[in-house]
Order: C-alpha cells, then sequence, then structure tokens
DNA sequence: CGCCTTCTGTAGTGGTCGATATAGAATCTC
DNA sequence: GAGATTCTATATCGACCACTACAGAAGGCG
C-alpha cells in the first residue's frame, strides 16, 4: 500500500530531485549556479518541522531556519509549501512511515502482519530521535486548507481498505478463522493505530502502546 | 471527573456569565449599556467554530462572523481568544463531552461504564447536528501555543487517570476478575476513544464505530 | 574572456493575524 | 434631566503570513 515511489535518484549535493513540476531538470549536465545545499537533508529538517506542528502551524519562516536556507531557495527547490508539504508526505511514507506497509508485506498471516504493526508503531510513535505520533495522522488535523486535509485523509482512508483487503484475502484463503470480519478488524485496528499516535504525542509511554498493541490484538477471533 | 463547572447563572440575554476575569458582574444590578446579543448562544457558536476547525485555525474574525458580533465586543465579553476558548472547553465539558462521566458515573460496574461510554462515543463522534470527532481531542493538535496545548493534554491525561482509578477501584472491590489490569486498561480505552474521534473526523460511520466499541470490549479478561 | 543559465540574499509585496483606540449609543443611578 | 457606566461600530495597530522582484553571485559553455 505504500512506497509508490518514484525514482526521486538519490542525489546527495547537486538536487535533481523529482517533485513533479519543481526544482528537477531532467537527466544530465547541470547549468547554471549549481544549488549550495543539501536539498535531502533539508527536505529531511522540513520534515521533522512538519511532522512535530502540523501543516498549517509551520510558517515558511520556520522553514527556512531549520533548512538553513532563505525563502526563494526554498521555492526554487521544492514549488512552494504546499508542494514540499507533498513531498515531506512521500518521504514520509517511503521512511518513518514504511514499517506499516513492510509488516504487513513480510509476515504470513494478515493477523501477523497487524501484530507486529501495532507493535512496531508503538516503538516508532514514541520514538525519542523524532516527534511522537505519526506525521500521517496529526499533521493536517486542524488545517484550514480542505485540499491538504482530504489529500492526507485520503492516504490514511486508502490504507483502512488495503488492510481491510489483505484481510479478506487471508479470510478467503483460510489463514484466518472463517468468523474474522475484514471490515470491522480494519476499522478496528485503523482506530488503535491512529489512537496510539495521539496518545503518543500525549506522552505515554512506548511500554503503556506495546500493551496496547498486544491488548489489541485480543480482538481477533 | 467532569463538570466541575462554578454556577455560570443561566441567563439568557443579559450575560453575566461567570467568566474569572472578564465581562462578569459580580450579581446585582447592571449600570451602563445592556449587551446586545446573547452571550451563551455567541458562545455556542464559538464552541462549534472551535469543535470544527480547532484553535489555532479558527481566526477572530471567523468567531465574529458566526457569532454576530464585531471584535470589541467579543473582547469586552471574553477577555481575548483563549478566554474565549477556555470557556468554551468547559461548555464542551458540561454539554457535549458529559456522556463520557455520566456513562462511567452511573453504571454499576467500570467495565459496563466503559462499554456505554465506547458506545455513546460512536454516537457522538458521527452525530450530524455538529462537527465530527471531539472537540477535547482534536482541537488543538496542530498548536503553536504550547499554554493551550498542555492545558487540554492535560484534560486528555487526567481522564485516563481517572478512569484507571476507577477500574483499580472496581477491582479492589471485586467487580472485575483478578486479571484486569487497571491502567492497561484505561490507556488501551483512551487510544480506542481518541481513535474513534479521528477516525469520526476521516468519516467513519456510525455503526462502523459502534463495531469499533463492541470490539474494544473483547479485551477485558 | 563573454554569455547564458541558475541559484542566493536583500528587501520587500499585499493580506491576514490577534487585539485596540476612539467616539458614539444605550441604559443605569441620582 | 445630568452624570456615570458599559457596550458597540469604525478604523485601525504592529506583527506575521505565504510569496516574490530584483540584482548579484557562481557555475557551465563557446
Amino acid at each position: 500500500m505504500a512506497t509508490t515511489s518514484s525514482a526521486k535518484s538519490g542525489t546527495t549535493t547537486t538536487g535533481a530531485g523529482a517533485a513533479p513540476t519543481t526544482g528537477a531538470r531532467a537527466g544530465a549536465a547541470q547549468r547554471g549556479r549549481p544549488r549550495s545545499f543539501d536539498r535531502e537533508a533539508a527536505l529531511e529538517q522540513a520534515l521533522r518541522l512538519f511532522w512535530e506542528r502540523g501543516y498549517e502551524a509551520t510558517s515558511v519562516a520556520d522553514l527556512t531556519a531549520v533548512m538553513g536556507i532563505r525563502p526563494p531557495s526554498l521555492y526554487a527547490a521544492f514549488g512552494d509549501k504546499r508542494a514540499l508539504f507533498d513531498e515531506v508526505v512521500a518521504r514520509y511514507r517511503e521512511s518513518h512511515g514504511a514499517y506499516s506497509a513492510r509488516a504487513l508485506a513480510e509476515e504470513p498471516t494478515a493477523r501477523a502482519g497487524v501484530a507486529r504493526m501495532l507493535r512496531e508503531a508503538a516503538a516508532e510513535a514514541t520514538d525519542p530521535d523524532h516527534p511522537w505520533g505519526c506525521l500521517l495522522i496529526s499533521s493536517t488535523v486542524n488545517c484550514t486548507s480542505p485540499e491538504v486535509v482530504e489529500a492526507v485523509r485520503a492516504l490514511r482512508n486508502a490504507n483502512v481498505r488495503a488492510l481491510e483487503s489483505l484481510i479478506r484475502a487471508d479470510v478467503a484463503a483460510g489463514h484466518e478463522p472463517a468468523g474474522a470480519d475484514p471490515a470491522a478488524l480494519a476499522q478496528f485496528t485503523a482506530t488503535v493505530v491512529q489512537g496510539m499516535s495521539q496518545r503518543a504525542r500525549d506522552g505515554a509511554t512506548r511500554a503503556e502502546l506495546e500493551r496496547v498493541a498486544a491488548d489489541a490484538m485480543r480482538v481477533w477471533p
């Protein structure tokens, strides 16, 4: 369900990132003054700030401060605040948020995948090395731009539907008890994950959330 | 755990609300030009808007528009945006958010109280007559004012601790199986409630969340 | 070198933010 | 009625918002 990325070409200093419309030169020789900052590093800093404060509460001035650049550089490299946020969301799904798709893809059954996903969500949401909770869940809760809200909400709801499909396929294949209700289990799991993100932001510990994750698995038939 | 209100004197047109510092005259005769708007009605409109958009994304201009007043009237009656929000939070806890404390107080056991609270949370969070989700959970997720964030977070965490105490007392009284872990059950319940609020804002239906609420009760020993 | 291209820093743009000075209107007490 | 008091409407305030015009700097290419 995640990791639909598009190249993004692991450049280090001189850009050529794959933002759809901006900051990208096709393939070969670069002309003109080279970019003087690390685009990936700046993007990661933006990600941390959006993660911590959310889309709307993070100002362009805040962003340029932590990215170590001036506004014209930000706009030249990323387009505008919205496009930068879109790139941040994509980066998040491929990095800090990728554990979820990995767990569901790598475990032999949906039940094992969900158990691992919840366990890792508890660890991830409370990791002291980065902001607490999940960027996809918290960054657009209070946001006046309907487009931004809807874009991220669509990702969340797509994840719920993908999980439901996964469970349904597993039930059909006989890997889960016949009593398992795919839609209900997907909705319940999504509710717990999103609640864990909020609880982590309120200061719940990793141990507490791991207990929540373990308890949640008792709901499976 | 809720309903710690202080009089607030159910006045209809001519104010005398109980805002700690502002807009309140002691008890008796009012002097000067009377307020020309319904303070309670204006407060309810502010509550709806804060509920829908959150604290920071709701501007004073938005507020005065839905309240039908001009900025000086808002500041004279409520102090400032922050004080207005505090009153809104208090009003919410005594009205739309009171179902939770009621359920826990009125049911004979903690387990029955939690079951009812979760069931009613599903209905409340998806009620088409007002914004979705829970104001206490969603309105300060992305907020640059640490004081506002902390104030509402403290209310949420106090609710978790109160629930834990309730369950613990019930376990001690022998109303719950000895295997019941009060802290874990409180944390799990809080996680589900907060997740339900988020899911409601993402469009989950009442039926879906009622199923989540029922499923969550399977975690109890 | 000179030219072209692209990036960077300074210094802003108009707009909106929360909050208010001021003056007039409305009601009280006397 | 006179004066005190309180509320309301107009018209702002400085600060910040996302964003950009402009000119100079830094590289490629001939």
